[in-house]
RNA sequence: GCAGAUGUGGCGGAACUGGCAGACGCACAGGACUUAAAAUCCUGCGGUUGAAUAAACCGUGCCGGUUCGAUUCCGGCCAUCUGCACCA
């Protein structure tokens, strides 16, 4: 009978979905398990092939839980604010509410048709003010706190459209819709200080289970270095300009030094300088400029001296030249270098373009070791001594490095100072949909949040969302709802227009789930207690930086409240590799490379893709789609059905299966806790292929065949478990266990080389002693062929392992 | 330019802590079944030389090193992918 997994998959999903089979229980008395995926957006073109990777991943891992005892929490839910759908609504003039509903309930449809064990009744929606009300309300908390503030902070800036534009919309310095200019202006923006939890952001990370790489990747963006803040005066001055350097062993090679465009000293000094014009045209350049092109691949050094001051080397007291140039940049350090062109290497590309003077100060102490600062910096710190340095001549860089500082801070011309890359948060948008900041502006008061038992502060319902004149957001022209009155003095006061980055409702979004309709708190203490922190949290790379360091520094804000019960949200974080078109690229509609869900499932069912996905590749791993191998994978599960014409009675594993279904067990189980979805896979293959060699399987071994493949064939194998006259649904019963002496062979066949080239084989007893070892690999021909007329120089034989003879 | 990753047959990939490279799947070829095809089942399948299921040699991006033995460890390159904020 062929399998009509049209009929059967839609039969067991009304039945998990109708009875809630995968609803989390709150029973504190049950050890518990917490598996998260990150929601998905829902975009107009409904779920992509990506999405299912890591959400049957966490499927296959949550159904295991369960099977072996867990109270599991798997939930699901929708990060719905953001730009496309406001682009969207601007374009066909639908409101972005309408969409953002008809998109999640596709979404849900398509969810629901792959058969992952969410619980349905905890789904949270980041546009619902139920939801955003705590999302405010986290906000109201940090500004209390003194943690959010208001500065003047760039904004890309459309000079066609005249309205504020995302990094995104930007491509190669114009307008992504009119291709005019961008420039930067300036706008007052909310910021939030994540800076102030930035050594805790690393130094976590210790108690964490992340991926290595993951972990590296979240310090590399802290970027903690270890300096000095050095003054620098400027000659007939008492004004100083301020530099960080993470080299100040460096300093008697400073020959010159450069200032960010947007210094203030230019400003601040600017009837000294004599070429202002030249000055001043170089600083509107670099306004035109986007971050991405400053930064842009083998760009040529650009800069224009400060002519009519100078700056004194502290150390030489010698008069050096200031220039300004986009290659430093205003938002690291001080926004001003000192140059040392010999040992650093944007400093030299530099020096050598507008002709400036080097001063070597480092030399290598070892001779191996190429050092010309003709032909470019020498960088090397592991064998640097110091030359040319006055008190500082002769140490290693190590040691300069402590030396040098601490005359800097006995003489007050400079102080040790770490630094981090990490910036605090721009936490404005100049746009329609998000949620409203909660607060309000008052001449008297300042800025002001509203009241707590006025949150939610909803989003008025518009119909004008396109972007408002001069980066405005579109709600500032909604007078009526700008106009309010202090909540702090009652006089008439004015609301925030701007709304929050997409990145809000992200950053706690696995608490609500803990307990999703609590109308007191954002989840209740005994939920909060019960269910945190995230037992496992899995998802894509490119969020590792941002959305995991957010929500890292929320959750440590809520921690130092009072609010959530741990430092830290997730235990454990992995990563799922991209899933990329046929041809090896992206998917893309451009590309004309894009698979659809749907169609795939229409085609060979839930539990084919299922499948598929998971043997494509390493999970962790980049992988191209294939056609071809999908059909593979359905096969498969077609063989796996009708293993049923092969069934024969037996409670027990049969001799010939008994080691094959240890072994599988242990196999499967450890792979799905190390994520090797493809070599579990490979496994079922394996063994289906043996009850085929036999055309034998009694009930026992399809019974544990089925169990293991549950997890990744929910719906397939519950039938099959119904067929063979199983009373129990899959999902109820205990995951199989193994014997670990069932799993080992105890007779082995090693091999034996002969100056490391394989020769022959030899089957020996598991620890057989190794003189007996020898003297079978002596007997054989093909080893006295190979050794005939040579000298035996060393024989080794590693244990179980191989024997191997050296000759000469 | 910086950071992270990757590189193994025609293709996706496997190989525990350094121990038989190529599991499993796809594609392909041959066979069985069929009037025929599809589906299904069985067999073969890294390359070169060989009639060969004999034997030998080559082979995990490239060059070199350590080792009895290297896809795995070390040094130096090259290529591809992803991300980026020239981070002093």
């Amino acid at each position: 009978m062929a399998y009509n997994f049209k009929e059967i998959e839609k039969k067991w999903q009304n039945k998990w979905y109708s009875e809630g089979t995968f609803y989390a229980k709150d029973e504190p008395s049950k050890k518990k398990w917490y598996g998260l995926i990150e929601f998905p957006y829902p975009s107009g073109q409904g779920l992509h092939v990506g999405h299912p990777r890591s959400y049957t991943a966490l499927d296959i891992i949550a159904r295991k839980k369960r099977m072996e005892g867990y109270n599991v929490l798997y939930p699901i839910g929708f990060d719905a604010f953001g730009l496309p759908a406001e682009n969207y609504a601007i374009k066909n003039h639908v409101h972005p509410k309408i969409t953002t509903e008809k998109n999640i309930a596709h979404f849900t449809e398509q969810l629901k048709a792959l058969g992952f064990s969410f619980d349905w009744s905890r789904v949270v929606n980041t546009t619902d003010p139920e939801y955003y009300k705590w999302t405010q309300w986290i906000f109201i908390q940090l500004f209390k706190h003194g943690l959010a503030y208001k500065t003047t902070m760039p904004i890309n800036f459309c000079t066609g459209c005249k309205v504020g534009l995302a990094n995104e919309e930007v491509v190669n310095g114009v307008c992504e819709r009119c291709g005019s200019p961008v420039v930067q202006k300036e706008k007052s923006q909310w910021m939030l200080k994540i800076t102030e939890y930035a050594q805790r952001l690393i130094d976590d990370l210790d108690d964490v289970d992340y991926l290595e790489k993951i972990k590296t990747q979240q310090k590399n963006w802290i970027g903690r270095s270890e300096g000095a803040e050095v003054k620098f005066k400027i000659s007939g001055h008492d004004k100083e300009l301020i530099v960080y350097t993470t080299r100040p062993d460096t300093l008697f090679g400073a020959t010159y030094m450069v200032v960010a465009p947007e210094h203030p000293i230019i400003s601040e000094l600017a009837n000294e300088i004599t070429n202002l014009n030249e000055v001043k045209e170089y600083q509107n350049k670099a306004a035109m400029k986007s971050d991405f092109e400053r930064a842009e691949l083998n760009k040529e050094k650009t800069g224009v001296e400060i002519k009519g001051i100078k700056a004194i080397n502290p150390l030489t007291n010698k008069e050096i030249p200031i220039w300004v140039s986009d290659y430093v940049l205003i938002t690291y350090g001080t926004g001003a270098i000192m140059a040392v062109p010999s040992h650093d290497t944007r400093d030299w590309e530099f020096a050598k373009k507008f002709d400036l003077p080097m001063i070597q100060v480092i030399e290598s102490n070892s001779p191996d070791v190429v050092c010309d600062i003709e032909k470019e910096a020498f960088t090397d710190v592991a064998t640097g001594k110091l030359i040319n340095s006055g008190f500082l001549t002769g140490l290693s860089v190590e040691d300069a490095k402590k030396k040098v500082i601490d005359y800097l801070e006995e003489n007050g011309i400079g102080t040790r100072k770490v630094n981090y890359k990490l910036r605090d948060w721009v936490f404005s948008r100049q746009r329609y949909w998000g949620e409203p900041i909660p607060m309000v502006y008052c001449e008297d008061c300042g800025w002001v949040p509203i009241k707590e038992e006025e949150l939610p502060l909803e989003l008025p319902n518009i119909e004008d969302y396109e972007p408002g004149e001069n980066g405005e957001s579109p709600l500032a022209k909604h007078t009526e709802w700008v106009n309010t009155t202090c909540p702090h003095c009652g006089k008439p006061a004015k609301r925030e227009t701007d709304t929050m980055p997409q990145w809000a409702g992200s950053s706690w979004y696995y608490l609500r789930y803990m307990d999703p309709h609590n109308k007191n708190a954002l989840a209740s203490k005994e939920a909060l207690d019960y269910w945190g922190p995230v037992d496992w949290y899995n998802g894509g790379m490119e969020h590792t930086t941002l959305h995991l360091l957010y929500s890292r520094f929320w959750h440590k804000f809520l921690y130092d409240i009072g609010v959530v019960p741990t430092k830290e949200p997730y235990a454990k974080r992995t990563s799922h590799g991209m899933i990329l078109g046929s041809n090896g690229e992206k998917m893309s509609k451009s590309k004309g490379n894009v698979i659809n869900p749907d169609d795939i499932i229409n085609e060979f069912g839930a539990d084919t893709f299922r499948i598929y996905e998971m043997f494509m590749g390493p999970f962790d791993q980049t992988a191209p789609w294939s056609m071809e191998s999908i059909r593979g994978c359905n096969k498969f599960l077609d063989r796996v059905w009708n293993l049923q014409d092969f069934l024969v009675d037996g409670d027990s594993y049969s001799p010939e299966f008994e080691k094959m279904m240890h072994k599988a067990i242990k196999k499967v189980s450890s792979d799905i806790e190390e994520m090797k979805f493809n070599t579990a896979v490979s496994t079922f293959m394996t063994m289906v292929n043996e009850f085929y060699r036999l055309k034998r399987i009694n009930k026992a071994e399809f019974r544990t065949l089925l169990q293991l493949l549950n997890p990744f064939v929910p719906h397939m194998t519950e039938e099959l478990f119904e067929i063979i006259g199983e009373p129990n649904t899959i999902a109820n019963t205990p995951w199989p266990t193994y014997d670990e002496a069932k799993t080992v062979d105890n007779e082995i066949e090693i091999p034996i080389q002969v100056n490391g080239k394989v020769k022959g084989t030899v089957a020996i007893l598991i620890d057989e002693d190794e003189t007996s070892v020898k003297e079978k690999v002596h007997n054989l021909t093909a080893i006295q062929n190979a050794t005939a007329g040579k000298t035996i120089a060393k024989e080794i034989y590693v244990k179980n392992k191989i024997y191997n003879i050296v000759v000469k």
